[in-house]
This record gives structure tokens, sequence and C-alpha cells, in this order.
DNA sequence: CGGCATGTTGCGCA
DNA sequence: TTGCGCAACATGCC
């Protein structure tokens, strides 16, 4: 489910391969595994050291001794951690053996629908270079937020999605950061103003923050309040107003909103 | 069976 | 040239 929080979460669970020495990657499907100048899963890999593993938006950097690993998780990508002498889990694609001193562990990259990626570059690769400021990483600059929205004509939506403005924003913190804002998605992002940038951003804080805690929650089996307030909930009432939660399509995404408390900037008859 | 899904990219068109 | 909408990718689930 990686959106910035998951992919957050997911890179603390891996933080503990930190200061670990590959032993072997071994992936079936060279639809994850993207082989690009002659990269090899086995000889770039085996024997290189994992000093960190970082994140930027929704990608996940292993930075080695020597080079880089880049993972992204699609719409279904996860990343668990077992024994290497484990079963594959189901929809396992690859997997990372690790050691360090005389602890091994096993990383194992599953993912359905097989939209992710792992690659192996000696450098930072294009993807990665291309992202804006990370909201969570790099707090979110509102002046500089409210030039760039007002330059795009586009659904404010839409332009929120772009990871170059903002990475790591995915089409749920979107829906769930304007209904926050109280503002209509359909809204040309040129039309926001510093108000309308602040609540946005506060939104998106918010949605984030509590997404990753609700995250970390499930996984320690805690309990705790669910992070979404409308997506999911088209055709009930909105949990702020009691009107009913409309969806439509907006870049090519299902979009949730409600119609009645997210009017500002309302296109006339919408 | 039809429709929808937390993401990204490439293509065709204006 | 740029920006935009949309299909495609691959698979599961309701």
């Amino acid at each position: 489910m990686p959106e910035l929080p998951e992919v957050e979460v997911v890179r603390r669970e891996l933080g503990s391969l930190r200061g670990a020495t590959v032993v072997r990657v071994v992936s079936n499907d060279d639809r994850i595994f993207v082989r690009q100048d002659g990269t090899d899963l086995g000889t770039d890999l085996a024997g290189r050291v994992i000093r960190d593993v970082g994140r930027r938006g929704k990608w996940l950097r292993f930075t080695l001794d020597k080079g880089f690993v880049f993972s992204h998780l699609g719409m279904t990508g996860d990343w668990t951690l077992r024994a290497p002498g484990d079963d594959p889990l189901a929809f396992e694609r690859l997997r990372m053996d690790v050691r360090r001193r005389r602890a091994i562990m096993s990383a194992r990259y599953t993912d359905p629908r097989r939209f992710g990626r792992f690659i192996v570059a000696s450098e930072d690769i294009d993807a990665w270079r291309a992202l804006g400021p990370d909201p969570w990483l790099d707090g979110i600059d509102e002046p500089r937020l409210l030039v760039e929205l007002g330059k795009r004509k586009r659904p404010i939506k839409a332009v929120l999605l772009d990871q170059s403005l903002l990475a790591g924003v995915g089409n749920i913190i979107a829906i769930e950061a304007l209904w926050r804002a109280r503002i209509d998605p359909r809204t040309p992002a040129a039309a926001m103003n510093g108000r309308d940038v602040r609540a946005i951003a506060r939104g998106l804080r918010l949605v984030i923050e509590r997404t990753i805690r609700y995250d970390e929650a499930m996984i320690e089996g805690r309990r705790a309040r669910p992070p979404f307030r409308i997506y999911g909930r088209a055709g009930a009432p909105c949990a702020r107003c009691g009107d009913t939660v409309r969806q439509m399509v907006i870049a090519g995404r299902g979009t949730v909103f409600c119609p009645r408390c997210q009017g500002r900037h309302a296109p006339a008859g919408g």
C-alpha cells in the first residue's frame, strides 16, 4: 500500500539491514528487476555493504559501499524481513539475503501486480533526481508551493500528484488533504491563494503523520484511529457535514470529495 | 463477468 | 514545443 507513509514505514523496517553485507540477490522476475547498463544481481550486489536505507517520495534507496539500489513499490509492492530458509511468500518476486556478524536476514520483495521496480545503479537515477521536496523530510515550503501552483491550470488534485512538485503525495493523501482543506479537487491549481496553500500544507502534514502513526500501530498490533476520513466513503455521509460523498475521475484517478463542505472555489454548476 | 484499485509512463492529439 | 487525457502495464478482489 505505498504512498509516502507506507514507504516510510517500510524504510524504517529495512533500517535493520544497515551495516549488513549482501550475500545474494535472487529474482525470477525480469519485470521487477530492470537490467540497466549490463548490471547483474550476482556480480554487482554480492559482497556489497548496505550503508544506509533512505527514501525520497515513494522511492527507496539502498546506499551501498559501492553504488546504489533503488526500489519502487508500484501499487502493491512491499518488503518483509524473514529468515533465509523461510518459504517464499505469496507473490514474492525477489529476495535479498544479507549477513551482519552472525545474524542472517532475508528481505523479501512481494508485488502481486508487478508495477514495482528494483534498479541497480552506480549513481542516482533520473527518477530519483527528478523528485521534488519530500513533505515529510524537507517540510513544505508554502511560498514556493503557492508560486508553483500559480503556474498550473490543471485541477489542484491532479497537480498534487506531480512528484516533481511534492514527492510522495499519492491519490489517497491528495484526497484526504483536500478534504481537510475544504477545497474542491476540481479547482484549477492557479486559483489557490495563500490561505488555501496553508490549508493544503497543513492537511498534507496531518494526513501523512497520522497515516505513518497508524501503519506503525498496525504492525505492532496496537489499536489506532484509522487516518482516512473520506477515501473509500463514496455514497456515505460526509464525516464533517453529513452530505453525501461523491466520486468522480480527475486526472485518470478515482477522486472522492464532499460537494458541500469542499466548496471553496468550486466551479460554477459543478 | 464487470469494474475498480494506494503508481508511472508513453503515445497521440490540440 | 508543451501540456493534457488516456490507455497500458498485471493481477487481485468485490
